[in-house]
DNA sequence: ATTGTTGCAAAGGTTTTGCATTACC
DNA sequence: GGTAATGCAAAACCTTTGCAACAAT
């Protein structure tokens, strides 16, 4: 079991490799180029973290909403991003471009996010889905609870 | 490893049960009996399986919804009542109260749901929460992917 | 020329809130 | 009498959709 480092800014060279991936999805779904969606991607891609649709168009003042989450699904779909665990309203998300796949454990007080990946998990997963023939293609795993910090800090 | 069944309706005792338990915590909390309130959970208490706040509501005609919504996160504090994973839009809810806790497996295509209860996998999460000092209060794990009778339902 | 993309405004759906009334303690 | 619960209407919130203008193939 090993924590995973929360996402975060990609270097230029991984940005590009991003960017490739995402103009190889448009053109095999038949989509056409567009400026605003790499715009889109690249400011997703260099957020750290988990976020909202509203902290993303926070950075992009001059995108219609609509725009915004139309694009989404497709960086989603492209492996860009993911959805990461619900915190308040909202989707959000987090990148999932060359990361490696982790669950979450979550601090209900503070919203820390610890990122973690634990093979053993992974495998049981799989037993799982094989005793009830079932063919996984993903799957949703948040622990909640009270990080170290805040349990010290009284209820 | 083992399924669970699915909730089912509870017996007359069962209720009864439920009933004291929620005027226990009602009782505790310093908030007031209310006969609309126990129908409610009456009516959720015996839905079978997942049910969406709409589901509830067709049963509860005479209800407003705003006391629905008002009500359900009472049932859920009081232990009746607990969130089930999303299908569609909005919140849905399972019984909560004499059942095992357990994780679901999803089938994407038809809706199928499938409980399991693995006693390892819930020690690895206690595992990881230890590892990372949490204190871990509850848990959300779902898996999604094809059941064996959509596998061979083609595409 | 055709088809996807964008901005805008409007609508959609679920859930929440303010307020007056009613019910409970 | 004081406080919680309810019904109602309205609002809030996030998200989706229809449409016209624009851009890409």
């Amino acid at each position: 079991m090993r924590s995973i480092p929360t996402a975060d800014k990609l270097d230029s060279a991984a940005m590009e490799r991003a960017l490739a991936r995402l103009r190889e999805f448009v053109k095999r779904e038949g989509l056409k180029a567009s400026e605003v969606r790499e715009t889109i991607a690249r400011v997703a891609l260099n957020i750290k973290g988990h976020f909202s649709v509203d902290d993303l168009m926070g950075q992009l003042p001059s995108l219609h909403a609509s725009t915004v989450y139309r694009v989404l699904p497709v960086l989603v779909d492209a492996g860009l991003l993911q959805e990461a665990p619900p915190q308040g309203d909202g989707q959000r998300y987090e990148r999932a471009f060359e990361r490696e796949h982790h669950d979450h454990l979550l601090c209900t007080r503070c919203g820390r996010v610890i990122e973690f990946h634990f093979d053993t998990m992974e495998q049981l997963e799989r037993d799982v889905a094989q005793r009830f023939n079932f063919a996984l293609t993903n799957h949703v795993h948040h622990l909640y609870g009270l990080c170290s910090k805040c349990q010290r800090t009284g209820r």
